[in-house]
DNA sequence: GTAGTTTTTTATCATTTGATAAATTTTCGA
DNA sequence: TCGAAAATTTATCAAATGATAAAAAACTAC
């Protein structure tokens, strides 16, 4: 439905245009080159081992990034209505990624392709800069996260979890929750009774 | 002396070149914005509590960032000669860091204000670009550190440093390898000992 | 609503890492 | 070169987490 997809265009215009204003025009541009697709609770909108042609906005709904690995799996980032995301080390390179995205509700993205994207950072000097702004809040949590990781226990990981992200932690499973402290369910089971 | 100083500038110049080449006059006009500056071995760069206001190169010399916790000391990363490094959220927010840099060996560095770097990425597209890509290397870096430490033991993530910085392991000491790593210096020593 | 599947909990035992202390080795300045 | 300080190793015990299995609870499809 065309209004329900320009609505949804403007979602991601809105929140490329809070971390770097656009002028009208380049917005325009920009809304040219915006899709909109849905995927289904479960579904991958990235599967390990292709490669990530897009960044990502979530109208609605809720994804993971993670990867697979032997045999646990490990979960990098959720990313919720509002957010914009991408597999950045595959974004990049071109590479097959060692990530994957998979949509834990019922999702709504607006999405760019990297070849768009591209081009119109190399046309307009504002949207390089909103580049660099995402890049740089990027940058920051997984410092952040570094930091947390190596210094506290899983048991305080996640009870800064829960208190930055009191939403989310109703929306995700306790398999997925364990997967991204890095621990495994049974461990974070055992957290929670407090033992 | 002039002609050392000037050598020093061209290393910097050169990394961003290197990252994004720019015209020769944007390369004289961020010239003109860089000092440089020495530290001798064990001297605070930046210490823990105040504002990170440089984007630094290494001409020479070795440093770590990293924080003070209680009462252990954990590493974000290791700099050598030839790397560009800042205390990224300190130096966008302008907030106090909770970061330190420390030199690990006497060190040069070639460095520019936040201020300077803000004006030339406003002036210049390009200097925009290179700083997004300063930052995607950061990130992707960040990206992969984040998977490791969720997915490997400190075993194999000591293993893994030693393979891919088998020049760094020689000028790092076991307790900043170990604070690096997330371990105690004590848990490193029993780790080589393979047991 | 019920059966089957998935998720979460509980329990037990093994492994990894931390805390502490002491011994040993290395480094560095006088 | 000596002696003190710092770094590293070794040892012992405690705490945190993993692996596995089984029970309980929650969710889904029909």
């Amino acid at each position: 439905m065309e209004t329900a997809h320009n609505e949804y265009k403007q979602g991601f215009i809105d929140f490329v245009n809070s971390l770097n204003n656009l002028r009208t025009e380049v917005a325009t541009v920009l809304a040219q080159q915006l899709e909109t697709v849905s995927f289904k609770k479960g579904e991958a909108i990235l599967e390990q081992g292709s490669v990530c042609r897009y960044v990502y906005f979530i109208n609605n709904g809720l994804v993971k990034t993670g990867f697979e690995s032997k045999d646990r799996t490990f979960i990098m980032r959720f990313f919720a209505e509002g957010a914009m995301f991408t597999v950045l080390d595959s974004y990049l390179s071109r590479q097959a990624s060692a990530y994957q995205i998979q949509a834990l509700e019922n999702t709504v993205v607006t999405r760019i392709s990297r070849t768009a994207l591209d081009d119109l950072r190399a046309r307009f000097h504002s949207m390089e800069t909103f580049f660099s702004k995402l890049l740089a809040t990027a940058s920051v949590n997984m410092m952040w996260r570094i930091g947390e990781i190596l210094e506290e226990q899983a048991s305080v990981r996640y009870a800064n979890f829960i208190k930055e992200n009191p939403d989310l932690v109703q929306r995700i499973s306790l398999g997925d929750l364990a997967a991204y402290l890095g621990i495994t369910q049974v461990s974070l089971s055992r957290i929670r009774a407090g033992r």
